[in-house]
DNA sequence: TGGATCGTTTGTGTAGGACAAACCATTAAT
DNA sequence: ATTAATGGTTTGTCCTACACAAACGATCCA
């Protein structure tokens, strides 16, 4: 009734597509990751960390909607690899903030390359601009979704 | 080298945000999908199921990219349900091709229904159009996978 | 007739992840 | 100052998804 003369059919539900889709990348993933050390979740992590900036570890669960305890289990992983770093939070001691290392930025990068061939075959129906367009619409669902989470994060003040 | 004068960045790798993302909604799908006794992966057989309008099993395990085995436990739920039908293949009776009855269409709408809520929790950060666009996508980018996958689907002519 | 294929059943193993309990260090409330 | 609450950690238990193997019946094909 607002404006537009589209056609009001139901709308589509994407949830099913993008499991569907999700679980082919990892499945292809695993193996390309796996000299690397890196398993499909860390990559996640790893990602997360990278687009946040750093984080404590309690917002991190949130936003990964994982349990705390797997948390730790994920990030000492990813520490005794030393790709990221723990330190202790001067505003709040208790707290850990956690961010990548030059290690860490480094080998997320190689593990993306080394992705490539594995998103040109699953994204294969995709030209390369729609590609990047799905990339932008994934970047901003999630980064609005992590805004929600983060809900009074007192931990960074410029958020 | 073709023509376009775009900067020249690294493409972005959306693995990650897919896997991210899928996640979130399949963690928050699963409760509203309960009450309808299904589970994420149920919707996802159910979708493809209704995208291909009928499969044999084994085609059906390319796509999903499923063990054969875990596939009959898969769609035994969903029989046991009602939700498909198994017929054997008139052209080679040891094949079943699976369908939806009318029941599992109908379900399969409720379900998406139902989904509508999460959906717009998960992608609040999307507007319609964008959200319309992604489901575009993702269709695009299975269903060409799916052609991949069904290399020499003898079982069906029209494919 | 014999070998290969589709589906099925059963069983085994592994991994992800949820959950609970107990603990330490630290902070905040009284 | 004592107490309660919080962030992180460890341990241990449990469940589910899933891959994988073996064996079977039915069917197709050479």
């Amino acid at each position: 009734m607002t404006s537009l003369p589209v056609v009001n059919q139901p709308p589509h539900r994407c949830g099913a597509l993008l499991d569907h889709l999700s679980r082919r990348m990892r499945l292809r993933s695993e193996s390309v990751l796996a000299p690397l050390g890196l398993r499909p979740r860390h990559l996640i992590a790893l990602t997360v960390l990278r687009d946040l900036g750093g984080s404590s570890q309690q917002d991190l669960a949130k936003i990964l909607e994982m349990d705390g305890t797997n948390v730790v289990g994920l990030l000492n992983d990813l520490e005794a690899e030393n790709l990221i770093e723990r330190r202790r939070s001067p505003v709040d001691r208790r707290r850990h903030v956690v961010e990548l290392t030059d290690v860490g930025v480094k080998l997320l990068v190689r593990a993306e390359f080394a992705l490539a061939a594995v998103e040109d075959e699953v994204l294969c129906g995709l030209t390369g601009e729609q590609r990047e367009t799905l990339y932008e619409l994934l970047h901003q669902a999630t980064n609005k979704s992590e805004v929600e989470a983060c809900t009074e994060a007192v931990t960074r003040p410029t958020c």
